[in-house]
DNA sequence: TAATTCGCTAGACCGA
DNA sequence: TCGGTCTAGCGAA
């Protein structure tokens, strides 16, 4: 018997001999990346039945239509469960089989229903094996011919926390249209980067002796040499940007073309492309691909980063505040024909690479974390969305206490629960104006502290045990069990625990030590999928749906968010906003922060469980404005500025992306004059400098542009908006253009209305804008409410007008 | 393939 | 040409 230890770092199934599936374990040895199989694990779902014997006979008898031959179950064998009576579980030799027997067993006689049959092999295996994938196995293994057959198999004592072996790579490919097309057009470059050093390899003799730059003989060889330097090197996570649609399906394009393969996977493989919806996913066997731009999507969904465009170069900017220069494909193009600036586009090529490999390692520690939470490969956590963690995070748990999972729901009842929605937290109107000495309180994660505390979770909702003696009564009436923990919410407690936990021990460490690194990404993982929970009940394709328990958690969210309100009144503070978890409260002059703080403990003493309400902080003034049309205060709009002249700015026109920098910088400023110094005439001539030069048509381009995505096929909008008629006019311009495309437009001289006026900033000339259109719908837009808020008026910067009279501290 | 609701605003669209 | 209504997108939580 051989023994081996290693890091899990990929899984998959093919297909023996006889058509039984086979596990393939990857593992990260000593020796480089190993294969191992799995042979003694069968695929299999359950049934719940009528009478266990009759159906159990009835099934094993039974031969079942299959494509070619005919399929016989496996085994029956009646397993115990905690949440169901009569469990029959049907293991298969192969997925293809159980896949064609879970349609037909619906009409055997004596099955009433199907569990689990939609689980996928490789992640059944993980779990019913608790293995991590990123962490350790142990292996215990014998040999056959060449192959290393897995005896026994379990999770490593030991936690990993090194590096993995990390790479990123760049394509420059020719273009003469606006896109390379890899059945015609040729790799130009290739950039490889790791932690250590970068490397381009091209074909240019030009080149030669340039440092970090290798000169090969021709395409072919430029794709050889990337394959051996991912072999030669080792390499178990390969980055890309946006390589699930461009550079592995080029790569691998190109290598037919040229009568190669592109087998960097470690059974030989070349990259899989999976069609996902509109895009793709490229996954290498054994690697892992990280592709960076999935990672910054799912950063941007989850709230973590905070991006106007998705591109490298805005990416860039926005993450590390440089500035990467962009060479556009027939720039690219024309260089290569030339010769002209080579050195420019090796830089440029070397720097994708690099830059893309630092946005991995920066957020490689939260996925890994992640996969091992969730127990899915980093490529799938790479792709994944918040209903995907929480899934599957379930699942791995369902098991771990033996009961069955939920189904899926099928499309009729996904249907059917889209119709229905419940309402969601409280929003307070604010008081409009300045407010001096405001005090934020919230309730720190609101929704899962719910959950939680009141023990939330479709199988404890109006449960038989409690229905005489209803304890734990939500305000929408429903109740939840007071005698047994919920499935869901014992789940989370145990999260919120262990992130408890790390928080404590990080706070001991040095912030810039790999080990608070460690912590840090493993408390952010856990973070992000507690916080999930609550939508994922709410969420019409859940297994775990619960449209009742959903509106009893924000039921509880008004009920906890107004009692903190009125009692903050009844203490002598005055609530001037809320929103959801949220409460800003103004400190009357004969109180304190110690006020506050006695306020807060005395809240707490009154909440249940794990609620708690915390001190977001204390800022010196604020301000609300009225909304537009009505004559009411804005919600989800303010402007906060702290004892250190920090602002926060939310919601306001300054933090979206639809609006012009121009505007957007400009009423910032207005915002900082005012609040700072309480004084607006400064303010006041700012914007009418801003105005005067966007009438002199000095304002510069990039101050200008509006950025709005398409969201949905440019043929199915019912309103022409302006990013939608900029993106046709540019598709008719040869731009490849669509469906979550990003459009950043200017309003131009030229049309007549606003659609009509907009083009892609790229097809405009400096100093041709609609001066007016910037003055009246972006620049006065975005600072009137805030200084009429102080009595002035829009007269007071179109012309050189009256000076307000009214003083706006009271 | 896909977490939720609440809220603001712009600009097109459409009928008078 | 005006004003109300609807579509659309983005942000807060």
């Amino acid at each position: 018997m051989n023994k081996a230890k290693g890091i899990l770092l990929d899984a998959d199934s093919v297909t023996g001999k006889e058509n039984e599936s086979i596990i393939r374990l990857y593992v990260k040895g000593e020796k480089g990346i190993e294969i191992f199989e799995e042979r003694s694990f069968k695929p299999y779902f359950y049934v719940i039945v009528e009478d266990v014997r009759k159906a159990k006979k009835e099934l094993m008898e039974r031969e079942f239509e299959g494509k070619e031959e005919k399929i016989r179950i496996l085994n029956a064998e009646e397993v115990k469960k905690k949440n169901a009576e009569n469990v029959l579980k049907l293991s298969f030799n192969s997925t293809n089989e159980l896949s064609e027997v879970r349609e037909q067993v619906k009409e055997v006689e004596g099955v009433k229903e199907r569990r689990e049959y939609d689980i996928i092999f490789v992640k059944r295996y993980l779990i019913d094996k608790a293995l991590e994938p990123m962490n350790y196995v142990e292996i215990s293994y014998r040999k056959e011919g060449k192959k290393k057959v897995v005896e026994k198999i379990q999770k490593g004592k030991k936690e990993a926390g090194e590096e993995f072996k990390t790479e990123a790579i760049d394509l420059e490919t020719f273009s003469l249209e606006r896109f390379s097309d890899p059945r015609k057009d040729a790799i130009l470059m290739i950039s490889i980067a790791s932690p250590k050093e970068s490397l381009v390899v091209t074909t240019k003799k030009e080149l030669k002796g340039r440092k970090g730059v290798k000169i090969v003989g021709n395409e072919k060889e430029m794709i050889e040499e990337l394959k051996e330097n991912i072999k030669e090197e080792g390499i178990e996570i390969l980055v890309t940007y946006n390589g699930d649609t461009f550079d592995l399906p080029y790569l691998k394009e190109r290598s037919r073309i040229m009568k190669t393969r592109f087998d960097i996977g470690i059974d030989g493989s070349e990259p899989q492309i999976r069609r996902k919806g509109l895009s793709n996913a490229t996954r290498i066997k054994g690697i892992q691909h990280f592709d960076a731009y999935q990672l910054i999507r799912i950063l941007s969904r989850f709230g973590i980063i905070d991006l106007v465009k998705y591109d490298l170069e805005s990416v860039v900017e926005a993450l590390y505040g440089e500035k990467k220069e962009k060479i556009k494909a027939e720039e690219i193009t024309k260089i290569w024909e030339s010769g002209k600036g080579l050195e420019k586009l090796v830089e440029y090529n070397r720097e994708d690479s690099v830059f893309t490999l630092k946005i991995a390692m920066d957020y490689l520690p939260l996925f890994i974390e992640l996969s091992k939470l969730v127990k899915q490969t980093l490529f799938e956590v790479n792709r994944i969305g918040a209903s995907g963690l929480v899934e599957s995070l379930l699942i791995d748990k369902g098991f771990e206490e033996d009961t069955l999972v939920p189904n899926k729901p099928n499309e009729t009842e996904v249907k059917n629960r889209m119709m229905k929605t419940f309402k969601g937290g409280y929003v307070k109107e604010p008081t409009p104006g300045l407010h001096e000495e405001i005090a934020v309180l919230d309730f720190r994660s609101l929704h899962p502290s719910i959950m939680i505390s009141h023990n939330v979770s479709p199988e404890t909702l109006n449960c038989e045990c409690c229905s005489k003696s209803k304890k734990n009564i939500a305000p929408t009436k429903d109740y939840f069990c007071s005698k047994k923990s919920g499935f869901l919410p014992s789940v989370q407690k145990e999260l919120l625990e262990r992130r408890k936990e790390i928080k404590k021990e990080s706070k001991k460490l040095e912030r810039k030590s790999e080990k608070y690194k460690l912590l840090d990404a493993r408390q952010h993982a856990l973070k992000i999928i507690l916080n999930s929970f609550y939508g994922y009940l709410g969420y019409p394709r859940s297994r775990w749906y619960s449209i009742e328990s959903a509106k009893a958690v924000t039921a509880w969210s008004r009920h906890y968010i107004r009692e903190t309100i009125r009692k903050s009144e009844e203490d002598g503070f005055k609530a001037i906003y809320s929103d959801t978890d949220s409460c800003f409260i103004v400190i009357p002059k004969e109180k304190t922060a110690k006020n506050v703080n006695e306020f807060i403990k005395k809240v707490n003493a009154e909440l249940p469980g794990e609620m708690e309400l915390e001190l977001e902080g204390i800022y010196k003034r604020g301000i609300f404005v009225t909304k537009k049309i009505g004559g009411a205060a804005a919600k989800k709009r303010y402007a906060l500025i702290d004892g250190e002249g920090n602002l926060k700015i939310v919601g306001f026109e300054y933090v979206r992306r639809d609006w012009a920098v121009v505007a957007k910088e400009t009423q910032k400023r207005v915002i900082e004059l005012v609040l700072k110094e309480g004084k607006p005439e400064k303010a006041i001539e700012e914007v009418k400098e801003k105005i005067k030069r966007l009438r002199e048509g000095k304002t510069p381009k990039k101050e200008l542009v509006i950025y709005t995505q398409i969201k949905k096929p440019l043929s199915q909008y019912e309103s022409i908006g302006p990013h939608v008629s900029a993106a046709r006019k540019a598709i008719k311009k040869g731009k490849n253009l669509g469906i979550g495309s990003i459009i950043g437009y200017i309003v131009t001289k030229s049309g007549k209305s606003i659609s009509d006026k907009a083009e892609l900033e790229e097809f405009v000339k400096e100093g041709n804008y609609d001066a007016d259109y910037y003055i009246e719908h972006q620049l006065v837009p975005a600072v009137i409410k805030i200084i009429q808020e102080l009595g002035y008026g829009k007269e007071d910067l179109i012309h050189g007008g009256k000076q307000a009279t009214l003083n706006a501290f009271k």
